[in-house]
Parts: structure tokens; sequence; C-alpha cells
DNA sequence: CGTCTTTCGTAAACAGGTTCACTAATGATT
DNA sequence: AATCATTAGTGAACCTGTTTACGAAAGACG
């Protein structure tokens, strides 16, 4: 295993040993890269804890309202593709449509040509519902933002984007697609 | 329910009889919105994916890692100052203290005080390896950042904050603690 | 026409979360 | 001292996701 030459031993209390002003330039660099990841990761879970509970009332869950969105945008997509287009894996996407389906809001058929696939449908009342939430979901993202102006907006998701882009280039090129376009 | 006088029929496909300017105008300004919050989402969720990943060798999750680094800085918390640090449910701690505790990273011990409380206490073993992980996980959280500048993540971060504020606002002064200071 | 490989979906077992309901012990209050 | 509310932790049921393993159908190719 690779050990860093950097003396990170902040945990354990000890960093007395080292040069004062460099080895707290050192250690606030990666505070800062730290906190940033904590940021992104609280913002992510509030935002999560936020849209979920202006959904509940809906009866539907923010992930299951995902999967509606898509098929309101193609209709009758197979799991796979569901799958693909949502970045999760088949499994999942099969069990999220358990639940969906069980809630009335999806139906599943069979495919005319291939006897594997099981294509997705909104049903009516699915199709009902996704306008509504739809907006619900607007309405709480846009109170999300409300306390930044447009250009900081702009400048934030740039950095982000940047970021992206050098996870994507972490994890490898097998999961180069854009993801949501909506 | 509160219906939006916005047309959103976004997903449906028809916003042709709107003025274009204006509706345009409001639905950019809308996707956009949307798009800030899949982009939270996708950073979050692909830097919780190459972290993970990193971590595995060591034969711990983050979540059980992130247990562990606020052990090393106050050893002996009671469960129930765990979740409220972590900002978890008692449940979630407990089975998370399980889990690590079937590891043989972790002890319960009973509080002398108080006979419902469990203290947990890092053992040898889980403060050797404690040091080791936050070491890894810098180097990661370093590399992630490797694309953006000092000031790009300055600006991001007050951005960042912002939006926090305001979801904390949002989901109600019951959740106002602040979270890691690591 | 047979193999051989790939692809679609599912099952099982697990990690990580939640809420709701419960116990047992503590502490306050009368 | 007896009661009553609060607190610490767990159990059960659920949702969301993973990896691994599999069956069944499709496609490729000798």
């Amino acid at each position: 295993m690779y050990i860093s030459p950097t003396p990170i031993a902040l945990a354990a209390g000890d960093h007395a040993e080292l040069s004062h002003s460099e080895a707290t330039r050192i250690q606030e660099n990666l505070d800062a890269n730290l906190r940033f990841g904590f940021l992104i990761h609280d913002v992510s879970r509030l935002r999560r804890i936020v849209i979920d509970r202006a959904l509940k009332p809906l009866g539907l869950t923010r992930s299951q309202w995902w999967v509606l969105a898509f098929l309101s945008r193609q209709d009758g997509m197979t799991q796979t593709a569901l799958a693909a287009d949502l970045d999760l894996t088949k499994v999942a996407i099969g069990g999220l449509i358990d639940r969906i389906e069980s809630g009335g809001f999806v139906k599943r058929s069979a495919d005319q040509h291939d006897a594997r696939a099981r294509r997705v449908h909104l049903t009516p009342q699915g199709q009902k519902l996704v306008a509504t939430i739809r907006e619900n979901v607007d309405i709480v993202e846009t109170e999300i933002l409300a306390a930044v102006t447009d250009d900081e907006l702009e400048g934030a998701a740039a950095v982000l984007l940047k970021v992206k882009g050098q996870l994507h280039a972490m994890i490898g090129s097998d999961t180069e697609h854009q993801g949501a376009q909506f």
C-alpha cells in the first residue's frame, strides 16, 4: 500500500514535531479539500431531504419520481435503457419499478421482438402525476437556490463541472455518458 | 394542493402555445436550477464512489471510516452523541457500530454512571487503521480537486455554503448544528 | 444447424439509510 | 416514595442501492 509522505496524523493529535508554517499550510490545504467534500456531501443530503419531504404527500419517493420523469420523456423504455440513463444497476431499476408498478403508476409489457426485454409504460394515472410532481420539484428547487444570484450559480456550476469531469476521469472511461439533460 | 401558475409541461412536450421569449426565459431558469441540483447530486455520488473504491481494500466503507474518524477525535462517545455529530439516526449508528464492532475496530462498553448508555471505544486495531485511512482519503480528495484552483474552490464553497444555509432554513431550526469541523 | 457469447431481467445477500414502536433506565416533580 | 416525562438503545418493516450468480433469450459464426 502506498503511504503518503505527508504527515497527516491530525486525528491522533500529534503534529508538534513539524515546522509550523509549512505543516499548517499543507494541513490547511488538505482541510480545505476535505471541507469542500463534506460541503458537497451535506448540500446533496439536505437537498435530498427537502425534495423527498415535498414529494412525500404525493405518495412517491424522489427515486421513483425520477423514473417517471424519464418515462414521460420517452415512454416504453426497457429496464436496461432506464438503468443506463439513470446511472443505476439493472437490479436497482428492477426493484424500483416493482414498487412503482405496485403503486399503479407504471406497467410492464413484453417487447414484441425481444422476449427477454420488458418495456415500461406510464399508466394514465402516472402521466397525470408526473406533471404535478415536476411542478413541485421545480418550486422546491427554485426555493433552494433563492439565496444565490444567477452569476454565483453559474460560477459554482462551472467549478462543479470541472470536478465532475475529474471524477469521471478517475472512475474510468466506462462511465462516460453525460447523464440527464433534463 | 398548490399549483404553480408557471407552465412547466416540458416533459409532456407541449409548450408551443406560449409566447416564445417569456416562456423560454422562465423555462431556462428552471432548467438551470434543476441542472444545478443534478450536478450537486452527480458530484456527490461520484465522489462517494471514488472514495469508497479507495477505501475498499482496507476493509471499511466510507460510513464506517467516518465513525472511526469521529471516535479518533473523541474516544468513548455514546451512540447518541455519535448520531448527533454524524447527523444520523440512533438506529443507523447502532447498525453501523454493529458492523464495525464485528470487524474488531471498535468495542462497546457500559457507561459507569448511566446504565442505558453504551460508550464506543476504538480498539488498538481501529486506532492503527484510522490514521492510514485518513491519509488515503486525503490523497483521493486532493486528486478530485486537482482540476480546480484554490480561488475557484473558495468561490464555489461560498456559494454552496449559502445554499446549505437556505436548505437548513427550509428544513427548520431543529437541525441547526454545524456538522463536522474536521 | 450447432455452439458460444452477449444481453435482459431477476434472486439472494448485503450495506446503509429511514420511521415507528418498544424497553429500560434516568430524572424531575409532586 | 410514587408517578411521569425524557433519554439511550434496539427491533421490525421498509426503501434504495450494491455485487455476485443465474436462467433464458438473442446474435454471431463456424
